[in-house]
DNA sequence: TTGAAAGCGCTAACAT
DNA sequence: ATGTTAGCGCTTTCAA
C-alpha cells in the first residue's frame, strides 16, 4: 500500500513520467495507445495523485474553503449540504470553519486558510462590519463569494436569497387571507437578514393597513425573542404576527399558545428561511422557503468562473424565494380541530 | 501581496532558509539572537508557511478528514461544531465529506481524501454493513476514529456515547415517577444507536412491568415514524413511550396531542440524544443529552495520540450520558397548567 | 549553531 | 506526440 508515484507508473506503462501526468491529467493531446496503456498500468498500480506535490506545482489545490458563524444555526446545516455537493462535483475539496459567531475567530481562520493555499473562499460573514477588513483582504488574495449575509458594499461577490421579495410574499398572502392588524416581529442590526426583512416590511405593510408599518417590535433571531416579543405585543391585539425568522415565529407561537391565544383562528404567524422546525411544530409555521440548492449551485457556478480567470465586475446574485403556506396562516374563520 | 518564502525570509534577515525554517518549525536549536531576527523579518513580510510545500516534504498535511452520513441529521451539527473547534485548536485543518446517507458516495470521499493526504479520518459510518470495506481500507493507511456509529467489530478505534447506560437512566427515571406501562418506540437496523437502544430496552424494561420488554414497535428514526407508532400503540394505552430518539419522541407527541391525549397527565414521552428541537416543543421532551463536547475532546485526543505514533490496542471509548428532564414526563398527577 | 544541497511528486517549459 | 529538465517551497540530512 506504499504510495504510487508517477514515477511508478511510467516505469509500468514504459514511457516518461511526463506523458503519464499529461494523460492522468488531460493537459495535453496524447497517442491513444500510449493512453491506455498509461489508463490501465495506473488502475493497475492503484494510483492516486498526490494533491500536495500537484498543489505546489500548479499553484491550486482543488480546495475550497467555507467560513461560517456557526454550523448549530438551523438554517446552515442545508446550505453546507448543497454547497458541499456542488464543489464536490466540481471535484473540489472543502475545508469548513466554524468561527463561533466571532469576528476575530473569522479573521484567524480565514488566514489560516489561505495559508493552506484554498483556490478560494466562500463566507458567511459573522458580522456585517466586524467582518469587513479580513474579508476584503482576503477577497484581494482569492475568488470569494458572500453568501447569506452581506458585509458591506463593494467587497466580494455575492450570492444570497432576496429578503425584499419573501418579505413582500408574506404580505401579500397575509392581506389575501384577510389580514390587517398585522405586526412585525424583527431583529437588531445590519446583518442583511435582519434590515433587508426589517426594511421590506415596512415599505410592504402600509398596503395591509396604514398603522402597519409602524407596528414593529425589535430583538434577535433567537426564539427567546420571539417569546418575549409576543409579551410586549398581544396587549394589542394584533391579527398577524410577520416574524424576521423561523426561530422567532417558534418562540411566538409558543407564547401565543401559553397564553391560550387561537393560532390561526385568532392570529396568523408567519417565519422566514424554513428551518426542518417549522415544518415540525403544531401549527406549521408559514415561511419563506431559502432555495438553498439553487444558492448553492449559483455560488458554485460563480466561484468556477472567477477561477477560470473571469475578472468582469463585482456580482451580487438574488435568488427569489418561495412562499410555504403551513396552517399558522390558516384563514382566520377556520375552525380548529376539537383536541 | 504576492508570496513570500522561506527565500525572502532568509534574505531579509541575513541567514540561510534552512536556519529559518528551524526557527519557524521549532525542530532545532537556534541562536536566539538569530531567531529573534528571523521572526522579525518574518513578521514584517507577513510570512506565511505554504502548506503544500510543507506536505509535500514532511507527509503530512495537517488535514482531518470529516465524513459524515448527514449533516442535515440534526444531532451532526453540534457534532461537527465540537469537533472542528477540538481539530483546529491542535492546529489541523477539517476537510468535510457529506455522503447523503450513500455508502458509495462515502467510499468515494474517503478514497479522494485519502488521496488530498489527510493525517487522519473522523468518519460516522453510513451503513454498518456497507460501509465496512472502506472504512477498513482507509483505516490501514491512516489513524481513523469511528463517531456516533459502529461499522461491525474491530473495524477501528470509536467513540460514541453509551447507549446502553443512557436508556437505563430514561427506564430508571420512568420506574422513579411511577410509570409502569412502557412501551418502546424504535428503529430497525444494526446501526449502533438502534440496536444498542433496543437491546437496553429490552434488558431493562422488565424491572418495570413484566410485560414491557415485549411492548416494542420498530420503525426508522423519523418524525413521520413517531406519528405513525402513536397509532399503533395508543389503543392499548401505555403511560409512557420511550422513544429511541429525539425525533420519533416529537413525532409521537404531535400523535398523541392531536388525539387529545394529555402529555404528560396521561402518557409521558421520551428521547433520545438532546437535539434543539427537543427543547423547544411544547411540552419539552424528556431525553438523554450526548456529551457532544466531550466525545468530540476525545476523538481528537484520540486521533493526536495515534498520529504521535502510538500503536496501542484498538480503543473502543465510551462515555456516559446525562438525563435531561423536561416536560414531557412530569409526573402523571401533576396539573397541567390551565391555557 | 549554521549553511549547502538534496530531494518530496508533480507540472510546464523547452526540446526533439 | 513524447522525452528531458527545471523547479514549486519546504524540511532534513550532511558538513563545516
Amino acid at each position: 500500500m506504499a504510495d504510487v508515484t508517477l514515477k511508478d507508473v511510467a516505469r509500468a506503462s514504459g514511457c516518461s513520467i511526463a506523458t503519464v501526468s499529461r494523460v492522468l491529467a488531460g493537459t495535453r493531446p496524447v497517442g491513444a495507445e500510449t493512453a491506455r496503456r498509461v489508463r490501465e498500468a495506473a488502475a493497475a498500480l492503484g494510483y492516486r495523485p498526490n494533491h500536495a506535490a500537484r498543489a505546489l506545482r500548479s499553484r491550486a489545490t482543488g480546495t475550497v474553503g467555507l467560513v461560517l458563524p456557526q454550523i448549530t444555526n438551523p438554517f446552515y446545516p442545508a446550505l453546507v449540504r448543497e454547497l458541499t455537493h456542488a464543489l464536490h462535483a466540481d471535484g473540489r475539496a472543502v475545508l469548513l470553519a466554524d468561527c463561533d459567531d466571532d469576528p476575530a475567530a473569522e479573521a484567524e481562520h480565514i488566514a489560516d486558510l489561505l495559508g493552506r493555499r484554498v483556490d478560494a473562499l466562500l463566507v458567511i460573514p459573522a458580522d456585517e462590519e466586524r467582518s469587513r477588513a479580513a474579508v476584503a483582504a482576503a477577497a484581494a488574495r482569492v475568488p470569494l463569494v458572500l453568501m447569506d449575509r452581506g458585509c458591506g458594499p463593494g467587497v466580494a461577490d455575492s450570492v444570497a436569497v432576496d429578503n425584499g421579495a419573501g418579505m413582500a410574499l408574506v404580505l401579500e398572502h397575509l392581506a389575501a387571507t384577510g389580514r390587517r392588524a398585522v405586526c412585525f416581529v424583527g431583529a437588531e442590526g445590519t446583518v442583511s437578514a435582519a434590515a433587508e426583512r426589517r426594511g421590506a416590511y415596512a415599505a410592504g405593510a402600509g398596503a395591509l393597513d396604514p398603522g402597519a408599518p409602524g407596528r414593529v417590535v425589535l430583538g434577535d433571531f433567537s426564539v427567546e425573542w420571539g417569546r418575549a416579543a409576543v409579551d410586549q405585543v398581544w396587549a394589542a391585539r394584533p391579527d398577524a404576527l410577520v416574524c424576521a425568522n423561523d426561530l422567532i415565529a417558534i418562540g411566538a407561537l409558543q407564547r401565543l399558545q401559553q397564553l391560550g391565544a387561537d393560532v390561526p383562528g385568532e392570529v396568523a404567524v408567519t417565519g422566514f428561511d424554513d428551518i426542518p422546525m417549522a415544518a415540525l411544530s403544531a401549527p406549521g409555521v408559514t415561511t419563506v422557503r431559502q432555495p438553498v440548492a439553487q444558492l448553492a449551485a449559483e455560488a458554485a457556478r460563480l466561484l468556477a468562473q472567477r477561477l477560470a480567470g473571469d475578472a468582469g465586475p463585482q456580482r451580487a446574485i438574488r435568488l427569489a424565494p418561495e412562499l410555504v403556506v403551513r396552517e399558522s396562516s390558516a384563514p382566520k374563520r377556520a375552525a380548529r380541530t376539537p383536541a
